[in-house]
DNA sequence: TTGAAAGCGGTACCAG
DNA sequence: CTGGTACCGCTTTCAA
C-alpha cells in the first residue's frame, strides 16, 4: 500500500482530520477521540507512513537515538563487548531508541561531534577504563552520559555497576554456608586500592561481613603496579598456607588463570580441596580451564538500567550522578562444596 | 568558546555574512571568496559551531547516516563479526558517515523501519546467510542496500565478496608452484553445490586451473546436507589414499578441524606429510589447531568497498546490481611445503 | 561572489 | 476534542 514516502499531511486527508490530530494521535501527548484515533491508525497502516526521523528531530526535542561509544579494542574480549553492545541495543529498543555506534577513535572523537550536532539524546559508555579518556570528554558536553562500569574518577559521572559491597557479602556467605570460616580474598594489584574506588570498598565489605559470619579472611594483592602471575601464585600459596579452605578472586581474567595454576601445582582440587568464588567479573569466566561459581557483571541489567537512567535524564526529574548498582547474583558451577574433614 | 548550541545564524553574524554564504562555505557547494571562507571558518571554530543533524536531514537530500543490520546471534564467532562491524564504522568514517546499528530481531525489523523514516542514506548488510530474510525486504524498500556476502538469491543486488575465482586459482598456484600435482579439494556439503552460487564456481576454478597447469585436482563434499565429522574425516581419507599431497579446504571452521583431525589420526604432519590451504574462509583461522595458509575473506578490503558502493549508490551513477568482487591474498601461515619425495 | 527567502516535515502552542 | 500555524535550523533556488 505504501508509495515513496508518505507524510503527515497525507495522512490528515484520508483520516479526514487535521495535521496536528494526526501527530497528537500518534505521540499520544493530547487526548484524541476513540473513533478519530482508529481512523488515523488505519489510514497510517493502510499509507505505510512513518514520521520523518529528521523532521522529528529538528522540530521536536528528541532524536531518537543514543550513541554507544565502545572503543572495540582488537585486544579486547570480543564475546563480551559484543553482548554488552547487544543488550544496549535491544534495551534501547523498547523504549523507541536506535543505536549510533561509536567505536576505534570515534569512541573519544565521536562523543564531541554527535553532540554539538544533536544527533543523540544521550550517550551510554561501554567498556569503562579506570582513567578513560571519555570521563572528561563527558564533563564537557550538555548531551547526558551514562558509563556502564566505573571510572576512577567518577566525580559528577551517572554510573552504573554491580553491587560489590553486596556481591562481596555474597561471595562470603556462599561459602560459609557451605561450612568454610577460613577464606583467602585474591584481589586487584596494589594500586587499585589506592586509587581506584571500589576494589577498596569490596574488601572492606567482604571483610567486614567474614567478620560479623565469624570467619577469618584475609586478603592478598594480585601484584603491585600490575596484576602478575607470579605475585598472584605467592598470594594464592600464602592463602592457603595459612589455612584458608575457600578462595575468593576479584581480578583479571588472567589472574584467575594463575590462581588456579598454583592450586593445580600444589595437587590442589576444587572443589575438593579449596573452593572458589569469583567476585565481581567482568570477563568471561568460560574462558578459565575449570569452571568457577561466579557473581558477574551482567550485560542485561547493566545495560537495561544504563537505558532508563539515560531515558530519565532526558526528563525533568534527571537521576543524580553516582553509582546506580545492580544487585549480584551468584552462579553457581560447582567450584564450592564443604571443606575436607581433616 | 562555545555556548550552548551553536546556530548558523550567529556564525553568519560573527563572519559578517549571510547564513547562505555559510552554508555554502562549509558545503563547498558553491565558490566563496577565500577572505570570506576564512572569516568564516574562524567564526566556526571560535563558536564551536557544528551543523544540527536534524536540521541537515530535513533540508538536505543527506543524512550521513548508514544503517548497519548485523544479526549477531548469540552463537555466532563475535571476533569475526566484531572486526566485520568495527571495518564497516571506520570506513563509514572515513566518508563523513556515521554507523546506526540493528541487530537481533531489529537487523531485519528495522530496516523497513530506518528506510520508511528516512534515518539512514544506505543500508549495508553484514552476516549474510544463503537464504537470508533480507533480502526480499531490501527490495521492498527505496533505500539502498549494500550485501557484504552473497545470498543464494542475489537476483538485483549489490554484493560485495571474495573473488573466488581467482582464490581457487591461488590456492593451486600456492602449491602447485611447491611441487604438488595431487591435489585434494575438501568443499561444502552437497547441497551448496546444488543451490548455492559460488561453491560451484569456486569448485569449478579449481579444476579447470589445476588442468590448465597440469595438476590432478579432486574434489569432496563435507557432507550431503549438512557437513560432518564423519563425512568430511572420510572425504579426507579418501583424498589421501587416492594419492593426494595437498589439500585446499573450503569449508566451515569445523570442517577444517575435521580434516586436520584425520591426518592426525593417519600420523600425517601439516606440512611435512600434506600441505592445506584454506580457501575463502570467513572465519578466523586462529581458532584451528594447526595455523593455515588463508586466502581469507578479510574485513578491511569488503568494507571499504561495500561503503564506497554506499556511497556511490547515493549519485546519479549508482552501482550497477551484481558481485563487486575483492582481490584475494594469501597469508602464508607454513601449511604449504614441498611434498615428499617418495 | 553574495543575499533573501521558500521550503523540508513534523511539533506544539494558541484558539475554538 | 480538534484545527490553524508559527516555528525548529539548514539547504538551495532565485535574484542581484
Amino acid at each position: 500500500m505504501e508509495s515513496e514516502m508518505v507524510k503527515i499531511d497525507e495522512v490528515a486527508k484520508a483520516a479526514g482530520v487535521s495535521i496536528s490530530t494526526v501527530s497528537y494521535a500518534l505521540s499520544g501527548k493530547r487526548p484524541v477521540s476513540a473513533g478519530t484515533r482508529a481512523r488515523i491508525q488505519q489510514a497510517v497502516s493502510e499509507l505505510g507512513y512513518s514520521p520523518n526521523a529528521g523532521a522529528r528531530m529538528l522540530a521536536g526535542s528528541r532524536t531518537h537515538i543514543f550513541a554507544l561509544t565502545e572503543p572495540l579494542r582488537k585486544d579486547s574480549h570480543a564475546p563480551t563487548h559484543m553482548s554488552f553492545v547487544l543488550a544496549t541495543s535491544v534495551a534501547a529498543r523498547r523504549h523507541d531508541y536506535d543505536i549510533l555506534l561509536l567505536t576505534e577513535e570515534q569512541a573519544s572523537a565521536g562523543m564531541g561531534r554527535v553532540a554539538a550536532s544533536g544527533l543523540v539524546d544521550a550517550i551510554l559508555v561501554l567498556d569503562v577504563a579506570p582513567d578513560d579518556e571519555r570521563v572528561a570528554l563527558s564533563r564537557t558536553i550538555e548531551t547526558p552520559s551514562i558509563f556502564i562500569g566505573v571510572p576512577d574518577d567518577h566525580e559528577g559521572l551517572i554510573c552504573v555497576d554491580l553491587d560489590f559491597e553486596s556481591a562481596a557479602e555474597l561471595a562470603v556467605d556462599r561459602v560459609f554456608d557451605e561450612g568454610h570460616t577460613r577464606i583467602g580474598l585474591v584481589g586487584q594489584p596494589e594500586v587499585a586500592y589506592e586509587k581506584s574506588n571500589f576494589p577498596p570498598r569490596l574488601r572492606r565489605a567482604a571483610h567486614a561481613h567474614a567478620e560479623r559470619r565469624g570467619a577469618e579472611l584475609s586478603s592478598r594483592t594480585s601484584g603491585g603496579r600490575l596484576s602478575s602471575v607470579a605475585a598472584t601464585r605467592r598470594a594464592t600459596g600464602e592463602l592457603i598456607d595459612a589455612g584458608a579452605t575457600a578462595l575468593l578472586v576479584h581480578a583479571a581474567d588472567d589472574v584467575h588463570g594463575a590462581v588456579l595454576a598454583e592450586l593445580d601445582a600444589r595437587g590442589l582440587r576444587v572443589p575438593d580441596d579449596v573452593s572458589i568464588v569469583s567476585v565481581a567479573a567482568s570477563f568471561d569466566t568460560s574462558v578459565l580451564p575449570v569452571a568457577l561459581d561466579v557473581i558477574p557483571l551482567q550485560p542485561e541489567p547493566s545495560c537495561d538500567l544504563a537505558v532508563a537512567l539515560a531515558i530519565r535524564s532526558l526528563t525533568d526529574d534527571p537521576p543524580r550522578p553516582g553509582l546506580h548498582l545492580i544487585a549480584p547474583t551468584l552462579i553457581a558451577r560447582g567450584s564450592v562444596a564443604a571443606p575436607r574433614g581433616d
